[in-house]
DNA sequence: TTGACATAGTTAGCTGGCTAATTATAAGCT
DNA sequence: AGCTTATAATTAGCCAGCTAACTATGTCAA
């Protein structure tokens, strides 16, 4: 993803507001800034990911099998709940294989259908890496107040839940 | 980039929190909605931007090349100002090239540089592109007051600070 | 001046996203 | 039973990120 390190200061959104005066310049630099904190926090998350052999699809789909009481789940579920593809999803646990993370094996019903499970191998790494992201992330979390906290996620949920205006028709405005 | 469709709720996290009882539900649940929301908009805007055959990357490009007086920058600089590596950005600007929204050509001093400008096509393509961007980013940002989206920015920018903790060293705490 | 180091750009090979097409299996109709 | 349609997973091939290694050129100091 975009990594928008050079967020355009005052001047040069002046001169693009000159080409396209429908720029709404205060809205310009907030949606960026989303962007580029997202962004930046998510590089974060993946460099210390990255001291355990991790990165964040395939830490997910060992969080998300974790969840599992009987920490199982088939590729078609776990695609979903990541919110990737399910191409993209046999790749990823083409990897968590290779590194005995997971095991995948036939269930007795649906013989189309393959199961995932986290091995005693995944558990253990998930160990090692948790602790150290939990901290991290109240420590992150830590320069905002409680109340400050809310605020930011009930902002956040706002700007969410306007995203449709991305999804194309009305350019008639 | 991980698209976290799934934030865990408070059972789930209440179950994570007996094995790692380090966790601080609250400020998982802020983490993880703003790498959401952060994803999910910028997925919005690849979706918006790839009807004019453009993605993030070379669309951000072709934009830093207008931000030039001459409209002309060098590979290495255009790489760094968008946060990618310059191998990233020679297969960026590669693209770019083969549809003619950009052109590249040998400066007179350093004969190890090379010089991209922005072509009328691209500066066309732009013209495409950016009023409907801008029209959308105001109807996304409309949802909330000035007020609000100042506050956003403040918080936003607060946590952005912080985020050197991700940084290993010190799990000592 | 020439040897060492620095810098600009590209290439090769990896990861992890995607869509479209393919294979196998299941389910439902007639 | 046999068709059609739907679903589960994989494969192939694309894009865009990365690091490491390489080529070419520039710089600087002994």
């Amino acid at each position: 993803m975009l990594q928008v390190k050079d967020i355009p200061n005052a001047e040069i959104l002046q001169k693009f507001a000159d080409h396209y005066p429908q720029a709404d310049i205060e809205s310009v630099m907030a949606f960026l800034t989303l962007l580029r904190v997202g962004s930046d926090l998510s590089q974060a998350l993946n460099l210390y990911l990255a001291q355990f052999e991790l990165l964040q699809g395939r830490w997910w789909v060992l969080l998300l099998l974790m969840r599992e009481d009987d920490l199982t789940s088939t590729p078609s579920v776990l695609a979903e709940k990541a919110g990737v593809s399910r191409a993209t999803m046999t790749g990823l646990l083409d990897g968590l294989l290779r590194e005995k993370l997971i095991k995948r094996f036939h269930g007795k019903q649906d013989r189309r259908q393959i199961q995932i499970s986290l091995t005693a191998l995944g558990q253990a790494k998930l160990n090692q890496v948790m602790p150290g992201y939990y901290l991290r992330v109240s420590k992150l979390m830590q320069i905002l107040t409680e109340a400050e906290s809310q605020q930011l996620m009930a902002l956040l949920e706002k700007i969410h839940q306007q995203r449709h205006v991305f999804e194309n028709q009305s350019d008639n405005a």
